[in-house]
DNA sequence: CCAGGACATTGACGCCCGTCCATACCTCCG
DNA sequence: CGGAGGTATGGACGGGCGTCAATGTCCTGG
C-alpha cells in the first residue's frame, strides 16, 4: 500500500451528482444488478434486435421478421429475445400465432443514466 | 461440413445514420463494437473498480488499494484493470513502483449516449 | 549489487454463454 | 378434428470469461 498520504477515505469530495450510481460506494449488490443488465446488452445480436424492433414502423416485431436480418436460426433469436425480456428491455405480447416484441420505454435510459456516475465531474 | 447455405455476405442495409446508434440500421460492425465496450462494463468487479477509482480523493488509485475492497487477488484485479484500459475506460500511469489508474473523461458518457438510440421517441 | 516490493503475464481450471438441431406447444384454418 | 405454420423449450457442443497460483519483470532502498 502506498500509504495514501493524499487523503482520508471519509472525505469523498465530488460525488456531487445525486442520481449517480457508480459513485464511491456502489455495493456488491448494486454492482451485480447493474452488471446483469449490462450483460444482457453486451451482445451484438441483442443490440441489433433492439435496433430492429425500435426501428420498425410499428415499434414492434415478431420473431419471423427478425431471423433473416440477423442470419441466426429461429431458436437462437427466440433465446436472445427471452434474455432481453427477462432483463426488462423488451415486452412480449403474444397475439394469436405471432409474438410481438416492443421496446420497454425508459429501460435503456435507466441503465444509461447509471453509467456516467462513475465519473463525478472531477475538478 | 457446415455447407453454410445462408451465406449472405452481410448485406448490412441502411447503416446510414451517424448520430443515433441503435436506430434502425445498426450494422453488424457497429453492434459488435458497442457490444465489446458493454462487455467490458458488464462485470460486477469491473464496475466496482470504476466506482472505487472515480470515488477516490485524487481520482486515481493503484492496484494495491483495490485488491482489498474487492476481495480478489492481485492478478485478477490487474486483469480487470487491463480489460478496462483496453476498452478505453481507464488510463494507466505508471509512476515509479506504482501504477495509477484514472477514469478516462467522457468514455462512459459516450457509451451511455449510444444506448437510448434504440428508442427513437416513437410518435 | 542484492534483496524486496509492486505489478504484469502465463497457464490451468471451472463455469457460463451463444449457437445449433430436434422437438414440443399453441393457435388458426379448412 | 386434423394439419399447418409460428414460437418456445431441451439437449449438446464449442468457445470465451473470471478466477487463482506460480512466475517473470521492473523499480527502489540498503
Amino acid at each position: 500500500m502506498p500509504v495514501d498520504t493524499r487523503g482520508t477515505p471519509t472525505t469523498v469530495p465530488a460525488a456531487c451528482c445525486p442520481p449517480a450510481a457508480l459513485a464511491a460506494g456502489l455495493s456488491g449488490q448494486q454492482a451485480a444488478d447493474l452488471a446483469r443488465r449490462l450483460k444482457a446488452l453486451a451482445d451484438p445480436a441483442r443490440l441489433r434486435l433492439l435496433s430492429l424492433i425500435a426501428g420498425s414502423p410499428a415499434g414492434e416485431a415478431c420473431v419471423c421478421d427478425l431471423t433473416d436480418p440477423l442470419g441466426l436460426t429461429q431458436p437462437t433469436v427466440s433465446h436472445h429475445l427471452k434474455v432481453l425480456v427477462d432483463a426488462g428491455f423488451l415486452a412480449r405480447d403474444k397475439r394469436g400465432v405471432w409474438a410481438w416484441f416492443s421496446i420497454v420505454p425508459g429501460a435503456m435510459e435507466t441503465v444509461a443514466a447509471l453509467l456516467p456516475g462513475a465519473v463525478p465531474a472531477r475538478a
